[in-house]
DNA sequence: CGGGTGCATTGACCCAGATCAAGAATCGCG
DNA sequence: CGCGATTCTTGATCTGGGTCAATGCACCCG
């Protein structure tokens, strides 16, 4: 998704990039997001809106994991989108909520007041550039999406979720060890199961068979070895030049 | 989407809105655009652009039915968007396609020439924000898609297909009857099947169980007619109250 | 007008993944 | 350290929708 990495260690005041990073930002620009810049933390499981809230701010993503998710009235839910560090939460221009937002783990956002952002983006349009940018791959990320929840096995949709982590987790300069790529996975099972439309009990089951079969390694429960990233990349199904990614 | 209703008869010369209705596009805009556009046709079931290839221009839909699907190498594939007249093809500042764009129905394109597209964009705001406004509408329906792929039953999909396809003729101010709502089918079964991620099979049968059941009618194997909407609503299991619409 | 050719329907069978149910591992927390 | 609460794993069974196959139905073209 971009080739700058974002720095976990201290939240920019620039929610299009990383204060350090931000090569279009003016000094007064960041100082005027400085102003109306503020952090929240949740704890995992907590809500953060729920679908038609209003939302009074937009944010980035500091540390932890969030999802967005839809839920039909009889329970079913599918998560229809991941907030990880650097993602950016919240639409300018628009103020309700579409979907219920929901933090996966202990979350911190770096919040903007929306009004003040959205003035400021009229007037500074590189920022809106980068937020159509921003929502064109999140666009990409969901069409990839939908591929995976229409037309792969229950295997390929698991064996797609690790390649998609472990692919971040290395966008962000993290994971590489020298017997492979590894992650700490932010979902509980029922987390990933609702965001590859399957049950509980068959993300258990495929996890278990791609360890079996070897084409990953558990440390615990949580924790994922990738040994064979392209022996993965089979597994997702995917063409294997380089698709689209979260 | 949107209160405004584009009219066929004439393709407007501003992408963003028909001419006859942009109330923000100035006249030399709309020159300008004129001076970058031309037309093109394809015939039912043509390929208009493949994932990968360099498009040189965007496009909005003038009458007809595209699609935008991705393929996997074994021949599965999903489609993950369907474009319908006054829909917006193509990415500003993207100019590689990143799926297979084709031409269900016959179709007419506006195009506009992508350079002095981009050109014009940077220095015509009002442009740029329609379009992040356009993106998220279109991730909207992205994701609404990804709640029926992941979660629906076959029944619920073809229901929800037939219910946003009713909904999107009576937002063009067509299709209502004395009894009921009626719109023409501009997908074979096969390619719903690909929308929703089933097999033909189950698609002919599905709508054959709907029509049983009174909740559709069908004229000939294309023309549909709902009798209720409310009916058609409950069948496709989303909250009563309005959700999103592609 | 007869036989292609491409879509659509319907039937018979099967299997991937859901559902139901029982434990096992892990993590608090007093 | 123990015991309750989560979270995860595994097994047994069931079923929705896939697969394979036959047939029906239009429409075109020679």
């Amino acid at each position: 998704m971009s080739d700058v990495i974002f720095d976990h260690k201290e939240c920019g005041s620039c929610p299009i990039r990383h204060r350090a990073v931000c090569a279009r930002c003016e000094t007064d620009e960041l100082e005027e997001l400085d102003a109306i810049k503020y952090y929240r933390s949740y704890e995992a499981g907590q809500p953060i809106v729920w679908s038609g809230d209003r939302m009074d701010f937009v944010a980035s993503v500091v540390t932890g994991v969030a999802s967005l998710s839809q839920a039909m009235e009889d329970g079913r839910t599918q998560m229809v989108g991941l907030l990880l560090p650097s993602d950016f939460l919240g639409r300018p221009g628009r103020d309700v909520a579409p979907y219920d937002v929901i933090a996966v783990s202990n979350l911190t956002l770096c919040c903007f007041r929306r009004k003040p952002f959205e003035q400021m983006m009229i007037r500074t349009p590189h920022i809106g550039q980068r937020l159509l940018e921003m929502t064109l791959d999140e666009l990409d990320a969901a069409r990839e999406w939908m591929l995976i929840l229409g037309r792969k096995t229950a295997r390929e949709k698991i064996a797609s979720l690790m390649a998609i982590l472990a692919r971040r987790e290395a966008s962000l300069g993290l994971g590489s060890t020298e017997n492979g790529m590894s992650f700490e996975l932010p979902l509980t099972r029922e987390a990933m199961a609702d965001y590859l439309g399957l049950t509980l009990e068959t993300v258990s089951r495929q996890i278990s068979a791609l360890k079996r079969d070897g084409v990953i390694t558990l440390e615990g429960k949580r924790k994922v070895l990738i040994p064979d990233f392209d022996r993965l990349q089979i597994e997702t199904g995917d063409d294997t030049d380089g698709g689209l990614m979260v």
